[in-house]
RNA sequence: GGCGGCUUCGCCAAGUGGACUAAGGCCACGGUUUGCAAAACCGUUAUCCUGGGUUCGAAUCCCAGAGCCGCCUCCA
């Protein structure tokens, strides 16, 4: 078995192999925390992070690096707009560094509720300004920038292979004509790697050409290179930041060191809202704690899983629907397979079941291999899940160790990989002495007995008024049994 | 205007030259199970936008057309 990965580089799918056998330097562009994170961003993370988990899964020793972006980021890519951190402090009537603090936590709030796992480093930008103008000095000494009133731009013209990326030459770029004149410029594509601060601008740091502030693609090369290396095994972000972001990055990075920045580019697709494309300008955002007051994180993080990382996302309220719908079908088998296990007698396994396992385990790690086919990992999980119930309502005896086995490949493949399984489902966290549980044991034997006496009436009183306060009942043949479903 | 992508069952979504008589989920219908439910199981539902072409063989490759979308402003 070997992993492929679509290099948005070379436009293939290309087998694995990072530059060090068992080591992947992985870094992913993170948030300008000037808000707190949407749906796009869930879409983003949850994608990288199942990456980072299926290379760990697959023995990788992985060092991920995230930034975080707060300063730089400007309104718009002409290096003309105002700092979106800047801009939104001044708003809110906070310091920058407050604003940041703020969204910085709200966005591993939701990050974390997502089952992200957190990177190993987030590099916050302003914190590494001595890297960047160091960065920015050697692009001048090897002839690939140059000082214009105070400002740095990059000479996009010394750079031959610029736009090898996104596939956009430079004379058409200057045909598109949306660049705006700026007269410090050689050239309207050259970018900005400082920025002279204006005397209202307060976020500002002294460098070599006065006070002012890195441009935004440069903390991405002059972060993930004191992290990372050089070369990057892997190199992730949005498709939108394709051009010019990633674009300028590569600029920058190969031009400083003569060495090629990145192995293997990845670019995850965007998410839509009901079959329109989600925007700061449309209004249509939808923040993820917003979202998470409908959905458990837990149905967005499968839903988000569902489609392929380099496909769109549409976000409507029946394909969430029918998400969690679907989520809830595979965790029901899971907690009837852990309840069952509370229960069962050791003794031989049953042999045939263990090659069903192998199967579906095998299937499941090949669409993992294939450019992380998220949706033919969890279709594996769902056929799985098919012959799990089946051997469940059979009458067979099953031994706790198959009982057990099962379990943990759940857990390594839901769980582990994928993280749309919890580790413990709500039922099992009730404490056995806990008073509900007392309650619940007499409501229950209370109701039995009218079960017996064939008074229907009372006893599906009962189980409708606890079906309204948020438990579901379960008559089974050896008995039944609760759990909470709210 | 430049660059790129998409069009597969009612809906969502895998599959990118031969095991496809097209995975999986949601919905619907029929059945099994159940006192009735719930859960679960079984079954039913597509020839892959249109038209050409390449090939022994195409959803998958090429050409033309139709429709939709993204990036080049904001935005992961």
């Amino acid at each position: 078995m070997t992993l492929k990965f679509y290099n948005s580089l070379t436009k293939k799918k290309e087998v694995f192999a990072p530059v060090h056998e068992d080591h992947v330097n992985m870094y992913v562009c993170g948030p300008t925390v000037y808000d707190h994170p949407h749906i796009g961003h869930a879409k983003s993370y949850v994608s990288f992070d199942v990456i980072v988990r299926y290379l760990r899964y697959l023995g990788y020793k992985v060092r991920y690096v995230q930034n975080i972006t707060d300063v730089g980021h400007l309104t718009d890519n002409a290096d003309t707009g105002e700092d979106k951190i800047l801009k939104r402090a001044q708003r809110e009537r906070l310091e920058p560094a407050e604003l940041v603090e703020i969204y910085t936590r709200s966005y591993f709030e939701d990050m974390d509720a997502l089952n992200n796992v957190r990177p190993d480093i987030s590099p916050r930008a302003t914190a590494h300004i001595p890297e960047q103008i160091e960065l920015v000095e050697r692009l001048i000494e090897k002839g690939y920038a140059y000082v214009s009133n105070g400002s740095v731009y990059f000479d996009v013209n010394k750079f031959k292979e610029y736009g090898k990326l996104s596939g956009r030459k430079q004379e058409e770029l200057e045909a598109g004509a949306r660049i705006e004149i700026n007269p410090e410029k050689r050239n309207p594509s050259d970018f900005a790697l400082w920025k002279k601060a204006e005397p209202a601008h307060i976020m500002r740091w002294k460098s070599p050409w006065g006070e002012g502030f890195p441009g935004w693609h440069l903390e991405c090369s002059a972060m993930s290179m004191k992290y990372l290396g050089q070369t990057l095994d892997i190199h992730g972000g949005g498709l939108e930041n394709t051009f010019p972001h990633h674009e300028c990055e590569i600029a920058q990075s190969e031009a400083a060191n003569d060495l090629s920045f990145v192995r293997y580019w990845i670019h995850n697709n965007m998410v839509t809202v009901n079959g329109q494309k989600m925007g700061k300008s449309l209004g249509n955002f939808i923040t993820l704690k917003d979202a998470f007051k409908k959905y458990h994180p837990l149905t967005i993080r499968f839903f988000i899983l569902t489609t392929h990382y380099r496909s769109p996302l549409d976000f409507s309220d029946e394909a969430l629907d029918a998400a969690n719908k679907g989520l809830e079908r595979l965790h029901n088998t899971i907690q009837n397979l852990r309840e069952r296990l509370g229960h069962a007698k050791e003794g031989s396994s049953s042999g045939g079941f263990y090659e069903k396992l192998d199967h579906y385990k095998k299937t499941f790690l090949e669409a993992m291999d294939e450019d992380i086919n998220t949706p033919g990992a969890i279709a594996a999980l769902f056929d799985l899940s098919k012959e799990v119930n089946t051997l469940l309502n059979s009458s067979q005896e099953i031994s706790k160790q198959c009982l057990e086995d099962i379990d943990n490949l759940y857990q390594e493949l839901g769980g582990n990989i994928l993280a749309i399984i919890p580790k413990t489902f709500e039922f099992e966290k009730t404490d056995t002495s806990n008073i509900l549980t007392s309650v619940m044991q007499v409501l229950i034997d209370t109701r039995n007995e009218l079960r017996k006496e064939k008074q229907w009436q009372l006893s599906d009183f009962i189980r409708n008024k606890l079906s309204e306060i948020g438990i579901a009942l379960d008559d089974k043949s050896d008995g039944t049994t609760w759990k909470k479903t709210k």
